[in-house]
DNA sequence: AAAAAAATTGCAATCGGTTGCAATTTTTAA
DNA sequence: TTAAAAATTGCAACCGATTGCAATTTTTTT
C-alpha cells in the first residue's frame, strides 16, 4: 500500500484524467463536484494510498486544525480529566491538540503563549497559572481574532468565553452543610485570590458564614499552594492554636490539601469529624480513600474539557462568537461523606 | 508590533536588500552565512515582528517538529506524570506533542496510529492498549523509517527502542519482601498477560515464590482491569474463599486495585497487615493516603517521559538508532510502608 | 431548436520557506 | 601581483493543496 513515493492529488488527477483542482474539491466533498466524479476520486485515492498533506493545506488555507492548550500542570487528577475530555472531543472533530504546561509560573505561561501563537493554532484553551496578574500576553490572539476560551482558572475578557462551575455556589453550599452540622469555627484553606476559583470559593464561604451570622476571623483563612506539604503545614498551624480557638471544621479549596491536613491531624489524635469536620473540593480519587471519606464537590473535569473544545470550535466556525456566549457554567454537586457528618443521619 | 499583514522572509530580504535564501539560512544560523549578516537578519526579523511559517517549512523540508503520543489513557496519575515529563522535554527541544488516547481499545489505538501517520509526525511514542495483540498498525512507520519508541507497555521490535523499568525485578523484590514478612499464601492481582508490564511482574512474582520453594496456585492469581471496581471484586473473591485458604498477602500490579481491595476487606473486618499484608505498584498518591500506607514500587513517570522523548529525538537526529539502543531500563525502587510490615522493624 | 440557466470542471496564481548548484567576493598562498 | 582556495550569496525550481474566475458542458425553459 504505502511504499516509496508519496501520492499527491496530481497523481490522482493524472490517473483519472481530470484536473488537480477537481480532485482537491472532490476529496472534501465540495458541492460543485459531480457525485459520480467524487466517488471515482475517493476510490482512486484509497487505491493509490493517498494521504493528504496537512502542511500544503495549512499553508494555502491558513487553517491549522490545531488547538493550543495551556494548563498549569498536567499531572493532577482534575487536569488529566479535563485533557482527556478535550482530546476526545477534538479528535472526534478532527482537530489536534498541542498541549503545554505553565508549571504555575506566569513567565512560562507567557512563553507558551508565544509558542502557540507562532504555531498558529486556530484557537487557544487557557487555564491561568498561579501568579498570572494580567493577560497582556494574549493580546496578539485578540488582535488577530483568534478565539480564546478560558477554563477553570478564567479571566473575564469581552472577546473570550469562559467555562467554569459555580464556585461561589458550591462553596456556599458546602460551607452551609458544615454549619448545618453544628460547626461554628470553620476554617478555609485556599490559594491565590488572583484566581477566580479561589476568590469565588472564598466569597461563597464568607457568604454562608454571614447568612448564619457568624463573624469571619482572618485567622481562619489559610492561604497556600494547596499541595500535600501545604496541607500538613495547615494542620500544624491548627495544632498550634489554643484548643478553644481551634476550628471545628475545615473547608479546603482542594482535596489534596484537605486529605493531607486530615492525615496530620489524625496523627496528632484529632478526631474527624467529631473534633474537626472536613470538606474538600474536586472529588479527587484520594477523597474516597481517606478515612473518613472526604466530603467534597464533584468537579466534572472531563465534561469541562469537552465543553471547552466545543465552545472554541463554535467560535472558530463562527457559529456563535464570544460576544454572544461569554460564560458557560457547568453543573456541579456537593458529595457528602463521613468526614463532615457529625450527626449520622445523612445530609 | 503584530498587525495586519504577516511578515515573511521576503519582507526581511527586501528590507536588507539581500535574497530570501540568505534570510532563510541566516534565521537558522546556517554556517555559510556571514556572522554580520546573520545579526542584521535577526534584528530585522525582530523589528518587523516576523514569525516563521511552520507549514511552508514543513511542506518543503518534510520535517514537522512534531511528536505523536499514543497512550492508553490520560487521566491516571502515572500517565499524567509521563506526559508532563514528555511535554517538558519536547518543548525544551523545540518539538510539539500531539497527544491521543486509545482508551485501552486496540481499535482506537489503530485509528490514532493512522491519524499520527497522516499528520506526519517525526516520531511516535507508544504505550499499548490493554487488548492490542500485534503491532501491524505500526508497520507504515517502520516502512518509512519513522522512529517509534515504546514506553511502559512495550513490544519488542528490532526497529524500535523501548523504555521500561525492571518489572521483573521490582515484582520479585516486593514479593520477596512479603515472603520475608512471613507470608506464605501470596495472591497476585494482575491484568492482561499480553502486556509486558503484567507478564513481567507475574514472572517476578512466581520466581520469588519458587526461590522460597512455595508452590504457586492459580487461585492466587486474579486477572482484571485493575480498576477501583476490580479491586473491590478481588476483595469479594478473597472473602468468599474458605478462611484457611485465604491469602495472607496480596501483591497488586497497581495501587488503585490494591487500595480499593484493602478498603473493601477492611470493611469486612480484615486486619491489614496482620491478616493480609498488601503491596501495590506505581506509588500513586492514594498509596500514601490509605491506612495503613501502601507498600509499593516507585515508578518514575516523569523521568520515563523525559527519557522517551530524548531517545526518540536521538533516533530522529540519527545520533543513535534503535539498532544500537534497543532497550532502556530506568531505575525504580520498592517503598516499604505499613501495609506490609508485620514485624514492626522496617525492612 | 435556440436561448437561458444551472451544473461542472479547469487555469493559473498563490501560500512561504528550502536547497542543489552556480556565481561572486574575499582571503590565503605562491 | 596573480592564481588557487575558502567563504558568501543568490537563482530558480520545488514542496502539495487551495481558490477566484472563466470556460465548458449539461439541463431546463420557451
Amino acid at each position: 500500500m504505502t511504499e516509496g513515493k508519496e501520492i499527491t492529488i496530481y497523481d490522482i488527477a493524472k490517473r483519472l484524467n481530470i484536473s488537480a483542482t477537481t480532485v482537491s474539491r472532490g476529496l472534501k466533498n465540495h458541492p460543485a463536484i459531480n457525485k459520480n466524479t467524487r466517488k471515482k476520486i475517493a476510490e482512486a485515492a484509497k487505491e493509490l494510498g493517498y494521504r493528504s498533506n496537512t502542511f500544503a493545506s495549512s499553508l494555502r488555507s491558513r487553517k491549522t486544525n490545531t488547538i493550543g492548550v495551556i494548563a498549569p500542570r498536567l499531572n493532577s487528577y482534575f487536569l488529566a480529566s479535563v485533557l482527556a475530555g478535550m482530546e476526545d472531543t477534538a479528535s472526534r472533530e478532527n482537530y489536534n491538540l498541542i498541549i503545554s504546561q505553565s508549571l504555575e509560573s506566569s513567565v512560562k505561561e507567557i512563553a507558551n503563549t508565544h509558542t502557540m501563537f507562532n504555531k498558529r493554532v486556530d484557537g487557544l484553551l487557557v487555564s491561568l497559572a498561579y501568579d498570572t496578574e494580567d493577560i497582556n500576553h494574549l493580546q496578539p490572539f485578540f488582535k488577530k481574532k483568534i478565539p480564546v476560551v478560558f477554563f477553570d482558572r478564567i479571566h473575564n475578557h469581552p472577546d473570550s468565553t469562559s467555562i467554569v462551575i459555580d464556585n461561589f455556589k458550591a462553596a456556599y453550599e458546602i460551607t452551609k452543610h458544615l454549619l448545618d452540622q453544628g460547626c461554628r469555627r470553620v476554617m478555609h484553606l485556599s490559594a491565590s485570590m488572583l484566581r477566580n476559583v479561589y476568590a469565588d470559593r472564598y466569597r461563597g464561604f464568607k457568604q454562608a458564614l454571614k447568612d448564619y451570622k457568624i463573624p469571619h476571623d482572618d485567622k481562619y483563612l489559610y492561604i497556600s499552594s494547596l499541595s500535600e506539604q501545604a496541607g500538613v503545614e495547615a494542620a500544624e498551624y491548627i495544632l498550634n492554636m489554643a484548643p478553644s480557638q481551634r476550628p471545628d471544621a475545615v473547608f479546603s479549596a482542594n482535596d489534596t490539601a484537605a486529605v493531607h491536613c486530615m492525615i496530620r491531624l489524625k496523627a496528632a489524635g484529632v478526631k474527624i469529624p467529631e473534633d474537626i469536620a472536613f470538606a474538600g473540593f474536586n472529588n479527587d480519587p484520594i477523597s474516597k480513600v481517606i478515612e473518613p471519606n472526604l466530603t467534597t464537590v464533584n468537579y466534572p473535569g472531563y465534561i469541562m474539557g469537552e465543553a471547552a473544545v466545543m465552545s472554541l470550535l463554535n467560535n472558530i466556525r463562527g457559529i456563535h462568537s464570544s460576544q454572544t456566549t461569554n460564560l458557560i457554567m457547568l453543573r456541579s454537586d456537593i458529595i457528602v461523606r463521613d468526614s463532615s457528618l457529625k450527626n449520622k443521619e445523612g445530609k
